[in-house]
DNA sequence: AATGCTCTGGACATTTGTGTCCAGAGGGAA
DNA sequence: TTCCCTCTGGACACAAATGTCCAGAGCATT
């Protein structure tokens, strides 16, 4: 069926190219210039190969536009959700636990993100995929919430708050260094779940944040 | 300096061309179709007109990108401001204030909001423009807080947790009917605010709205 | 009625991008 | 070595868009 890991690797090695390296050509431009500027043409230049070569790998344009789609919602769909449902003591520790995802981009590429959001608000096939990755965002938060203890509508208000306010911030560009998110760990960790997280808490999470970005 | 709106009108009656036409066209297609789908040929072909007309009233494609932006920043971003200063006897109701913007559309226009962020995402000059608005925004609503007594840093955090909220909600378009909106007020309100709000300002809220969106 | 200003339509040149076709380069296998 | 299969380059045909030029239509003023 699908071409093996080894001999792909060789066609590489062999200066040829291959589906992936479209598609990760595809996905660079989408983040840098939005769907509409993901032409073939350009990727053809800066991949320095000729056009023809995209057309052995895909029909057309849309079949890019499908793999790029399935690789975001492969990439960074489900370590939101893991870590919603790991289990903790606290509320307060809990959510470090999704804090995880906002500050190790191993974890979640926001401006990946990002630019498929635009993208659905130009293509409706888009949106819909983007609606439901969403909706299985919030749920398995509002799950979260639910386990200690919160009302349902409160559960679902809080699972929105935190999760909208995540995407607004990344909607809006904003890129605090890590020094001041820690500084603000405190009271977001206040404003979301309405309780103090305890000092070790918040000392585990700026160990992490240490670990995964050295000079964030 | 501009042509008097009497003469602009009579133009407009006599079926012929005005600027704020194709504005309105672009903002049109701008929220609709993203700016890259904001295109002479394709607005001409809607307005049933020339594109020459497009030409006789702007220099080129740049020109009519320079006044959409100025639209949105004229039309989008005082209100909120506005409602910010707006004086309250507590905080709930401070923030029910605020709250006006998202649900009448006359103040405020999520869509455009969204296109036009969207469109920051993929040009730098514009998206100096919309950061610059947004803290504009984000520092009202601080304000806001501080002035009931919430100590600085916590005012910073509430202020961009209610704002990003918001424009997260947008971001993924979420659609709550008015219903779904008003019972959800109060844990919103508790949410943002740590405090519950009273009934009378609940009360009064439900009123609003239902008097700015009928069927919403 | 004549004149003049504002605006429109149509033609032209150019650019950028899509998709198709096909000859043939270049390795791996027989 | 020879053959074949995979992939690439280059040519062609088209489509969509931009921007320029200019003749002239249609009011408005005189």
């Amino acid at each position: 069926m699908s071409v093996p890991d080894a001999s792909r690797a060789k066609r590489a090695a062999a200066g040829r190219m291959t589906r992936e390296a479209w598609v990760e050509a595809g996905i660079a431009a989408l983040m840098e210039e939005g769907i509409a500027n993901v032409k073939i043409q350009v990727m053809a230049r800066t991949l320095a190969v000729s056009r023809s070569s995209f057309y052995w790998f895909f029909a057309d344009l849309q079949e890019l536009h499908r793999e790029l789609l399935e690789y975001w919602l492969r990439k960074n769909t489900s370590p939101i959700i893991e870590r919603a449902l790991r289990p903790a003591p606290t509320v307060t520790k809990a959510v470090c636990h999704i804090f995880e995802c906002w500050v190790d981009p191993g974890l979640f590429n926001p401006r990946l993100d990002a630019a498929v959001r635009s993208w659905g608000q130009v293509d409706a096939a888009v949106r819909e995929v983007v609606d439901q990755a969403d909706d299985q965002r919030v749920d398995a938060v509002t799950r979260m919430f639910l386990r200690y203890g919160y009302p349902e509508q409160e559960a679902f208000i809080r699972a929105r708050v935190l999760y909208f306010t995540q995407i607004g911030h990344y909607t809006l560009g904003m890129r605090d260094d890590r020094d001041m998110r820690l500084r603000l760990l405190q009271p977001y960790l206040l404003s979301f779940t309405g309780r103090e997280g305890s000092d070790d808490e918040v000392a585990a999470f700026e160990e992490l944040a240490r670990r995964v970005q050295p000079d964030g």
